[in-house]
RNA sequence: GGAGGGAUGGCCGAGCGGUCAAUGGCAGCAGACUGUAAAUCUGCCGACUUAUGUCUACGAAGGUUCGAAUCCUUCUCCCUCCA
């Protein structure tokens, strides 16, 4: 964990001096981190465990001139100034401090450091980080005389160019507080065609034999791949059963035009759909538009669905009439949809 | 220290006294077409129980004016050049 880096802030592809945290602040993300990582490693002390390590260990204690001796004196300007996480912000004429500069000699001397104490010879990365990897491979061979090794990977985008990592809802979180096992699987459902292949040797763990048979298919059947990819990256990171049941809420939710028991769900007062409700504000109620603004326009546009019903006008009042077994099923588009439950 | 240039909605970027909630592009949302895909086309895209209405918004605070994103003053931050 770079407890310690974060306070210094890697310049690599960004214009703009990325926001200092505090230390709580940092303290309760690499909390947060070691939850996500905990689903997808072994944390532990066994030979093969993960461990997870915070730089600040000897980061922060870390005293300027005798760092600036024994380290700094390995690293050139020269050479700095070569590296793209430094050009590119200079030649766009885009502030660059002496803090961020700091930033690849840290991560260098984080590699060095992680070889001393646990014999660390490999550090993974993006391709962003080839620098800063770098940086530490030479590092290592001039302080400690160590042969150490980089691996990159070019960062993923979509076969349209996209960054990955964006959903309609935002950003795609591992947590299932932040992106439930249905969304998250339905963010895999939704890949481009043209990446599927792709994506199913990058993030699941099928045999290549059966994930080249999946490749083969053509036109509607890619769909099928699809369910394949979402079915086994759910499952890799929120386990068997939450995929499973993922996958039942969309086959239920788009193939028979049903409910899903995995929708996202609002639980609304009682007394209000007693008394009725509008429909714009029913909708902005069950998450589905931002503002109530938002709501109007969405029904106006024609993109609004109360069971499965188009409405047509904003204003009607929903009551508790509308209720089909105790919900109402609510649809901004096709492919957002919330269940709305009378409680109380 | 000196001389210039700049700060506009999620981002980029026009506007340079009224017709500006602010051109255009990107992103986003919805509709059409489809396969819960892509591409394309269409509409929407500050908030408010929606109103030819109110409020908030063009770095911050004052001022000029009937009226300011646009003019003036001060401040903050950024960029470039010179030292």
């Amino acid at each position: 964990m770079g407890g310690g880096t974060t306070k210094i802030g890697d310049p690599s592809g960004r214009d703009e001096t990325r926001t200092l945290l505090n230390d709580a602040t940092i303290a309760s993300n690499i909390a947060s981190i070691l939850k996500a990582f905990d689903r997808l490693l072994t944390f532990g002390t066994g030979k093969t465990d993960a461990m997870m390590v915070n730089n600040a260990d000897w980061l922060d204690g870390l005293q300027y001139i005798p760092f600036l001796r024994d380290i700094g004196k390995h690293f050139t300007i020269n050479r700095m100034l070569t590296m793209d996480s430094v050009k590119l912000r200079l030649e766009r004429e885009q502030p660059l401090t002496f803090l961020e500069f700091n930033y690849m000699i840290l991560q260098g001397y984080d590699f060095v450091e992680l070889y001393k104490r646990l014999g660390c010879t490999l550090q993974l990365g993006g391709s962003d980080q080839w620098g800063n990897i770098i940086q530490g491979v030479d590092l290592g061979r001039r302080v400690v005389d160590a042969e150490l090794f980089g691996f990159t990977c070019p960062l993923i985008t979509t076969a349209s160019g996209a960054k990955m990592g964006k959903t309609a809802a935002g950003a795609v979180w591992l947590k299932a507080e932040r992106l439930s096992p249905y969304d998250y699987y339905q963010f895999w459902r939704n890949t481009e065609d043209g990446d599927v292949g792709r994506f199913l040797k990058l993030f699941t763990d099928l045999p290549l034999d059966e994930i080249a048979r999946l490749e083969k298919l053509e036109g509607a059947d890619i769909n099928d791949a699809k369910k394949v990819l979402a079915l086994e990256a759910t499952t890799l990171l929120h386990g068997t059963d939450a995929a499973r049941d993922a996958a039942e809420t969309a086959r239920k939710t788009f193939e028979q035009g049903g409910i899903g028991e995995d929708l996202p769900t609002v639980e609304i007062d009682g007394a209000i759909l007693k008394t009725g409700i509008a429909t714009w504000d029913l909708f902005q109620r069950a998450g589905l538009a931002a503002s109530n603004g938002e709501a109007r326009r969405l029904i106006r546009g024609g993109g609004a669905k109360l069971n499965d019903q188009k409405c047509d006008d904003e204003n009607a009042v929903v009551t508790a009439d509308a209720l089909v077994n105790g919900i109402i099923k609510l649809s901004a588009g096709k492919k957002r949809h919330t269940i709305v439950k009378a409680i109380g």
